[in-house]
DNA sequence: TTCAGATAGATGCAATTGCATCTATATAGA
DNA sequence: TCTATATAGATGCAATTGCATCTATCTGAA
């Protein structure tokens, strides 16, 4: 099999893009939430996996899974969140090293008002900018660059 | 104007995989420089940059311009690879404020080591998965959504 | 000219991140 | 059962980032 080392001028004109857009993205959406004196994007992304697992709630560690943050960043956000009241810490039954993190009523609500925020912003940077089909396409498109990529 | 303040379920779907495809593609970008004793990805910007720059160099408020960085980043990250000699200050004749920035040659040294490493990982994560045409695709979209959009 | 912004860049300090490592519990094999 | 290894999560310390502000120079209007 061969592998290019040097990579195609095609793939490093969608790869710039792709660095460019999401940072400019990502800035713009922590800007708007700054602005409604909202916490940043990824308490965003932890309290959303959560209110998404239920009652139930997730393990640290499949919360690292689900948002690709850094152990040691789960940890630490997850005590800051919890000094905030936004989620509580259970003990698990039948593993004496773990915990169950489930999101508090103060947490739904804080996830509430930032997605007033961040699903406007999503709708206009991105919902606005391009058709249906077009951000389907784009979607598609992603999928492929994951790992492992996504089969639609 | 009609602005929504809920984005599309298209445009959600957009979003996120933007979100995690482009954090996962950095990630393992930066563990490939790690891996290779190489400096992070933002020297590498910078030292792009400054490189097409030739010898007429660059301001610090051009390379903020270009990067998308902070300025306060810019001074910061300017003034380390100052200090391992990969750039160097000039100051500049007109603007009694202002200074110009140039490439030194270890400046386009290690550029050019790192680039046997990032251009490989474009090759791999990005060139090797999509054909050319959907490379082509996939930059075109992203190039709607950046600001201003771009015009192709 | 003069002075009130505006612009270029640096920096003190607090918060966050990254790295390495640590503790505690769990698990599998001798 | 005992031990070596693996896994879950926390943490000390250094580096980086973010925020606010500072200094210095420049520009334009009175």
């Amino acid at each position: 099999m061969i592998e290019k080392a040097s990579p195609s001028p095609a793939a490093i004109k969608a790869w710039a893009r792709l660095m460019r857009v999401s940072r400019q993205l990502v800035e713009k959406v922590e800007d708007a939430l700054k602005d409604g004196g909202l916490p940043p994007l990824a308490w965003y992304d932890v309290l959303h996996e959560l209110a998404e697992a239920g009652e139930g709630g997730l393990r640290p560690f499949q919360l690292i899974e689900r948002t690709l943050f850094a152990q040691y960043n789960v940890s630490r956000l997850l005590a800051r969140l919890e000094s905030e009241s936004l989620i509580e810490k259970i003990p698990v039954a039948d593993d004496g090293r773990g915990q169950t993190i489930r999101i508090t009523g103060k947490g739904r609500e804080t996830r509430r008002r930032m997605w007033t925020v961040y699903g406007r912003s999503i709708a206009e940077l991105v919902g606005a900018r391009l058709p249906a089909e077009e951000l389907e396409m784009l979607a598609a498109l992603l999928g492929r660059l994951r790992h492992p990529p996504a089969m639609e």
